[in-house]
DNA sequence: CGAGGTTAAAACAATAAGTGAATTAACCTC
DNA sequence: GAGGTTAATTCACTTATTGTTTTAACCTCG
């Protein structure tokens, strides 16, 4: 379609002819970007901080404040040597709200978010598992028109929905190609048919890479590049964000790391092959092996009741979370070598199993990955959590709305 | 420096403030680069292909062609049902020349090309191991003062100098910070030192990088993104390149798969870890296990003498090379999976074993890799070979002269 | 308390890149 | 050679950025 393939999420702006237009809004994002990021900073500020002179940082500050993404929340505090204090500035969280919805294997959860991704309304129901497509969609349609109904955010503020689904999406296209946890999600364009029913703008993206945007917009991965992003659930997904841009790969499977071959003899996977790191350090690898096992907890294990037993000091427990530590190291380690991130986010439930078990894959990690790029690698556990997904929503849409031409958007705020 | 990690080899331009002189390379290079691409275009099919309007098209290509980047070489062939015929355009191969120097661990090249790659002129020394550095830098400039004498190309259209070095390097700074092969070279100001003694800007670069460069941009991987290259030789080299960007990652390293585990418990690596791809498919661990076998071409052997002994039948020879053919063909199957590139191109003299090498890789990484990246991944061997790390070194000094601010940049064509 | 100093923000005029519309150039066919 | 067609150029216009100047708002010190 645009002659070069999609990899960045955002490659429009990139490949894009430069324009004046493409100028002001690379501009326009910068600095609404540095508020965000550095809060309680002035015009002048903005303009040493970005390289950007004074006079068009006026001038688009100007217009932010105009459109209400940014609010002049105090004139106060002057700097230095005397001199006029700055206007300070702020970046509005009520300039935009945004729809988020997580179709989960395990829940549906839908939110409705500001633009700091703090959740004004939270709704979350059992998972579609086992419902055709149509039925998928009427629930989530049902879901948003109620988050949209009892929420009470102004309607027009609604920058847009966010669709969280595990599985291969094109999130250019909004279409979900392929998913393993919810197979009738296949070809599905789940974002022209919820768009037609809840008259918003509606973009669909991958689960993990919405949480890695999360994580790298409002979590503790925020403004590290390159960013890795490890979700450990029943499979491993993963994604990697380069300065604010999706890895998106050439059919849109780059970055997850999940089966990846760590083990050529290794057990087989359920795709196929032999040794995936999913199929050694997911949690259905870990209940998988647990189930072989002669402990109360292993006729119907789950991770909680595994934790639980390592904590207890059960022997067996604590060597399967151990050997799944070291397994886990592996794939980090290989990471590190391939990416040579600045930051690894570690998310998921099995990250909670306490210090022993990171320290395992810590130890893990700085024996097998080359030792400058190991330095250089933050390896984190996520503090958002659950939220993380949600917040990677909230991202998504104001992207979306901030970058979209400004001529064919009327500016819904503060008009 | 930058603020932000250095990320792209060329984060300069995406990272910098949007200003007008941004937005006129911008346009400049994509002129340049799609009447390179696409040569015999008028100024017409270039405004078409590249969105910019005719009016702006018409200025850009007039300004290159003025500056010798561009030549109108004919008037003629009108198109469709009568009309004006555009003035066909073509890249000017001698608007700029480079030197290119290979400092490998088997032999020092330097080359001096044209902008389409051709060479002019080359000369090949003995390898500089055991050298010091200082020595090494003394070869170097021996040998580039050689060529800029002998070659007879007009010094002053020599865009500058680029350096491919095996090993880690910060190809920001012009810096070599550590290399196996070539031990000496440990956090040496490569192009400093050898820029003050040439007098001509210099660029250094990861041997493997600029080979990448070279396949990207005159070799089988022309336009692709995004596309690995894989170079296997005593160790394995690799990059990615993602939209005319090099993955560098935090630390250099980006995109380097040879220490990627693919069998945990495998044999040891010179890295220290377990089963690296390097370890098990390398010419080196090709070698390594040849060593141990029975047979006339094992005690000394060689990678020719191996696959001659292939070509004659010999039952052991053909088992170690498909036992390799198959670890290439796993470490090809995580790179699809965790990349996703649209293509990968295979360099080094390894892949010149036979069809049923290259049979066997391809059957491994069909059943090991997902099927649908594999699908869209084209894996190919290099049409380029020897000569594509010359051919990336000439990419690197057309891309520094063209992408270097008009402003400070004299320019030293056609003036 | 007011003069002089300092920094921030706004206003203004200048610059320059891209663009649409109009014009000119170069070819075709009938 | 008239009318049609497409390419390239020219020109007037728009607009984003910028350096400079001006105004605003604070400080300190005598």
């Amino acid at each position: 379609m645009t002659g070069t393939n999609g990899v960045f999420m955002d490659d429009r702006q990139v490949s894009k002819v430069g324009s004046k237009a493409l100028l002001k809004r690379m501009n326009r994002m910068r600095v609404l970007n540095t508020v965000r990021e550095r809060a309680h900073i002035g015009r002048a500020e903005v303009a040493d901080i970005t390289g950007i002179s004074r006079a068009s940082v006026t001038y688009l500050v100007g217009e932010l404040v105009k459109d209400g993404w940014l609010i002049e929340y105090d004139k106060g505090e002057t700097t230095q040597a005397g001199g006029r204090p700055p206007i300070l500035l702020q970046f509005n969280p009520d300039a935009m709200y945004a729809v988020v919805v997580m179709i989960g294997s395990e829940r549906t959860t839908v939110a409705v978010g500001d633009g700091n991704a703090h959740m004004r309304y939270r709704e979350t129901q059992p998972s579609v598992l086992g419902r055709s497509a149509d039925e998928v969609v009427d629930v989530v349609v049902d879901m948003i028109g109620r988050a949209l109904d009892t929420s009470g955010v102004d309607r027009q503020r609604v920058g847009g929905v966010a669709i969280g689904v595990p599985g291969l999406v094109d999130a250019h296209n909004s279409i979900v190609h392929y998913s393993a946890r919810l197979p009738v999600m296949r070809d599905i364009d789940l974002g022209s048919m919820i768009a037609t029913r809840v008259g918003l703008p509606v973009m669909v993206e991958n689960e993990t890479r919405l949480i890695g945007w999360g994580e790298l917009k409002f979590g503790s991965g925020r403004g590290y590049s390159p960013l890795v992003c490890v979700s450990v659930t029943l499979g491993i997904g993963s994604c990697i964000i380069l300065e604010d841009r999706m890895l998106s790969g050439s059919s849109y499977s780059a970055g997850q790391f999940g089966h990846m071959t760590i083990d050529e003899h290794g057990p087989l996977c359920e795709c196929g092959n032999r040794g995936c790191w999913e199929a050694l350090a997911s949690s259905a690898a870990v209940l998988q092996r647990a189930r072989g096992l002669d402990a109360a907890w292993a006729a119907e294990p789950t991770i909680p009741a595994i934790l639980d037993a390592v904590k207890n000091g059960d022997r067996q427990a604590g060597k399967l979370m151990h050997e799944t530590a070291v397994h886990l190291g592996i794939g980090l380690a290989n990471i590190i070598n391939i990416v040579n991130p600045s930051i690894i986010v570690l998310h998921g439930k099995m990250f909670e199993a306490g210090d022993a078990f990171l320290q395992t894959i810590r130890q893990t990690v700085s024996s097998r990955a080359l030792k400058l790029p190991a330095l250089n690698t933050r390896l984190i556990v996520s503090e958002l959590g659950e939220q993380a997904g949600l917040a990677g929503g909230v991202t998504l849409v104001m992207r979306s709305v901030l970058e979209s031409p400004l001529e064919q958007r009327a500016n819904p705020f503060y008009v």
